[in-house]
DNA sequence: AACTCGTGGAG
DNA sequence: TCTCCAAGAGT
């Protein structure tokens, strides 16, 4: 009789079966690329695969090498990372880039902590680059993680406060072959069996031994504490066209929500409505103003933003901290989202 | 420790 | 429409 396969081996055995062929990941047989996986976990962080496929090519095929990546201008990184989010992991990344360049040769430290004292890199991305790229067992404990360990140990304590006790759960039975493979397993598992709502049990490699499962409360897990309801701001955009078919365009401040992007002008985003000449006295000229029809709504982490849009002609020399970008090519300006979104109902009603 | 920091898709 | 949420990190 046979003893019965160790709970990795039961999940390595369903990702050698299973698991899916992403840009990221090196051809079965093939070594991954620390670059790769380094670019790739970045861009995963709180971000859907979906979402991550067509920049994690792009920038690969504008900066083959972390050393090209160092190389190139912030303002061209954040313009590339635009709509992406979270726009801090693109001023860390070019920084991260330019320590590995100066201070390690072009390559990227091949140990945990060595990893983690890099800009942008914390614990989870730390131990997924040791783990997927230098074949050391370490626990890359994301969300999926800490999901499939409270189900399959029926931790019921609510999260945040499971955090430690999860994570000690998954470093207990993280195996010494094959971490990596293990690691993308678990993340595979969470991301297509043990998925937050309707979990697949009945597909699931590791449904036996699954405490959550046989006290029929796996889908209630991880419990979590709720969270505050977001507020809503308001403020006023400004879409201001000068003769020459351009639009003025302003970088923001280096630090904090869409720090260093590109925006388009506007006044503050208060929480109670703001008279509108006090609005209209923020702009970055001051000119005849036509209010655009509708509204811009956009959703950020922590509040609701509503903005209305009005378009005005500059006709003098433009603010000394705004620049001119051509309105047809208002597409390659790297505007995040939100911003995107005001353009093209601006243009809309042009 | 609690708060900040984006976006788009799913239900 | 509204809430949840996805391979978290920095402060």
């Amino acid at each position: 009789m046979p003893a019965p396969a160790s709970l990795p081996a039961l999940l390595l055995d369903w990702y050698d079966r299973h698991h899916r062929r992403l840009p990221w990941r090196a051809p079965p047989g093939g070594r991954a690329e620390p670059y790769h996986v380094w670019l790739s976990e970045i861009m995963l962080q709180q971000t859907t695969v979906a979402a991550v496929g067509p920049y994690f090519t792009r920038f690969l095929d504008r900066w083959p090498n972390v050393t090209a990546l160092a190389d190139a201008p912030i303002e061209d990184v954040l313009a590339e990372w635009a709509g992406l989010g979270y726009y801090a992991r693109a001023r860390n990344l070019h920084k991260c880039a330019t320590v590995v360049r100066d201070d390690y040769a072009g390559r990227f430290p091949e140990t945990e902590e060595g990893l983690l004292a890099l800009p942008g890199i914390g614990p989870y991305t730390a131990a997924a680059i040791a783990a997927i790229a230098f074949d050391i067992p370490a626990t890359p404990v994301d969300g999926n993680f800490e999901r499939v360990m409270a189900r399959m140990h029926a931790v019921e304590t609510p999260l945040p406060d499971a955090k430690p006790e999860l994570k000690q759960l998954a470093a207990a039975l993280t195996p010494e072959h094959r971490p990596g493979d293990y690691a993308q397993a678990v993340m595979d598992l969470g991301a297509t069996i043990c998925t937050p709502r309707k979990p697949k049990c009945l597909t699931c490699p590791w449904s036996a031994p699954c405490a959550g499962r046989i006290a029929g409360i796996a889908e209630e897990l991880p419990k979590k504490k709720k969270k505050a309801p977001k507020p809503t701001r308001k403020g006023v955009a400004f879409w201001i066209a000068n003769g020459r078919g351009e639009v003025l365009l302003r970088r923001r401040p280096p630090i904090g929500l869409l720090g260093g992007m590109v925006e388009i002008p506007s006044s503050a985003w208060r929480k109670e409505e703001q008279p509108l000449n006090r609005a209209l006295a923020e702009a970055p000229v001051r000119t005849e103003w036509t209010k655009l029809p509708g509204m811009i709504r956009h959703t950020f982490t922590h509040f609701h933003l509503e903005l209305e849009v009005y378009r005005g002609r500059a006709t003098g020399s433009k603010p000394v901290d705004c620049f001119w970008h051509p309105v047809e090519k208002i597409g390659e300006a790297g505007l995040p989202s939100v911003m995107a979104k005001i353009a093209k109902h601006a243009l809309r009603h042009t």
